[in-house]
RNA sequence: GGGUCGGUGCCCGAGUGGUUAAUGGGGGCGGACUGUAAAUCCGCUGGCUCUGCCUACGUUGGUUCAAAUCCAACCCGGCCCA
């Protein structure tokens, strides 16, 4: 039997897919397995769990969501697994005492913002997943059947694996080397992460590179109950805007789905050069080939399509056009930019409490500060005074208002 | 369970009775510079409509005019022993 080439649309930006045997075993090879799906018209299953302990949702999540939607489209099954219940028990990791101990009823919350943020309810070309075509997606959340096991059943499932094992996975081996806590149950994770896989009868599951351990322990679990394993396809973990470390809320170097068209922009278009064409690949339909080889511009073709897969073309290039305008210094009255109301500020106000109370410092304190070291500017003129009292409301509509060179507010009734 | 070391601001880490909102570094934010950035230099980095007032050094109590610093109990972690 010959090697058949996987389809770009799943291979694209794909860094590890195992097992991935060339030999006559279908169940080595993911090629044969669509093939044979499609012969047989039985889709596959593709899971993806996500865990629901925040709810928005950035452009790092959204490689898995792509890839997913990309199966979708090719005629198989999303399976994606909402982890409720390993988000009620918590997470432990965290050597500081912020344990993340969610109730089932922010859980329930958290899920269904995600759930739209990946578009449900949206028209489904717009939309991060393909919520409408028949048979394309399940939603299912793991304490169906996570919730059910008793106490032999979870010594079976501890049997499965060895404290070796766990030890040589690479986060666990680093906190033991380390001298730092590892919890039991946290030992249970992969197991559970697995038994998901086992529960839903998984064809194929995706996940970042950090995944492969947890990944590969769903196949381990999926023999042990007489089941086909299941592939496991590997994205890169998207770097965040720092460019050195991982896209991740709590180190803030984010770019939100929901983000407005500008700001996803202006945060896009400078994002370092050795991410843009990874950026390119995982983000966009783009292909890299096509992209300016001066690197400023080829930041900003990265930017505008990214941007572009979420906000739709027009949009990108209105907000391209928006930010060369902005970061000029000039105020111009047909740029998009996200508005805020001040109809709920009692005037006269001070600069440092306008500011702070429209959110765009975090404290008042912070905007006395941001003040006094001029990053502030109302359509293009530096505020200096932190004490400065604004006396009518109307003098303010429609001026922009600018925190250092990317955050702009224009100020609306 | 026993012994021992330790728990400081977003993170790391100084400080061992008295100008301490707490040295220093990282990160973050802002300013200058630049192809935006990075690098570099500079400033800021607890809160409060702030010439002042609050809250902060694991928790709770205690000693003292005065405590992150001393004492006690408790909680949490590392290592060694069981």
């Amino acid at each position: 039997m010959q090697k058949i080439a996987l389809p770009s649309w799943a291979s694209r930006g794909m860094v590890d897919l195992f097992p991935s045997g060339q030999i006559g075993d279908p169940d080595q090879n993911l090629s044969s397995r669509l093939e044979e799906a499609l012969k047989k018209d039985k889709p596959m299953r593709i899971k993806l769990g996500i865990d629901p302990t925040s709810s928005s949702i950035h452009l790092g999540h959204s490689i898995l969501f792509r890839k997913l939607r990309a199966f979708q489209d090719a005629g198989h099954t999303a399976v994606l697994i909402i982890g409720d219940f390993t988000a009620r028990i918590g997470d432990p990791t965290g050597k500081n005492t912020t344990r993340v101990q969610l109730t089932s009823e922010e859980v329930e919350v958290n899920a269904k913002t995600y759930l739209q943020q990946l578009g449900l309810g949206k028209p489904s070309e717009r939309s991060l997943l393909d919520f409408t075509t028949p048979g394309r997606l399940e939603v299912r959340r793991n304490s169906e059947w996570l919730e059910e096991l008793d106490l032999a059943q979870v010594i079976d499932l501890l049997g499965t694996a060895t404290v070796g094992q766990m030890l040589a996975k690479e986060d666990f081996s680093n906190r033991y080397s380390a001298g730092t806590a590892i919890s039991l149950h946290e030992f249970l994770y992969p197991l559970l992460q697995g038994y998901d896989s086992v529960a839903v009868k998984a064809d194929v599951e995706l996940g970042g590179t950090d995944q492969k351990f947890n990944i590969a322990i769903g196949r381990d679990l999926q023999r042990h109950f007489h089941q086909r394993p299941q592939f496991g396809l590997l994205l890169p973990i998207l770097l965040g805007l720092d460019g050195v470390q991982k896209m991740s809320k709590s180190l803030g170097n984010t770019i939100g789905l929901d983000e407005d068209p500008i700001s996803m922009y202006s945060k896009l278009e400078k994002v370092p050069d050795a991410l843009v064409d990874s950026y390119v690949t995982l983000l966009s339909e783009e292909d890299v080939d096509v992209l300016p080889l001066n690197p400023r511009e080829r930041q900003k073709a990265m930017a505008l399509a990214v941007t572009a897969t979420r906000h739709g073309f027009d949009a990108a290039k209105a907000a391209q056009r928006d930010a060369a305008i902005l970061v000029s210094g000039i105020s111009d009255s047909t740029a998009e930019i996200p508005e805020v109301s001040i109809s709920l500020v009692k005037f006269p106000v001070k600069a440092f409490y306008l500011i702070s109370s429209i959110g765009l410092c975090a404290s008042s304190s912070e905007a006395r500060r941001q003040i006094a070291g001029g990053a502030f500017r109302l359509d293009g003129e530096k505020i200096l005074d932190p004490n400065f009292e604004f006396q009518e409301s109307s003098f303010l509509f429609g001026k922009v208002l600018q925190l250092g060179k990317k955050t702009f507010r224009r100020l609306t009734r």
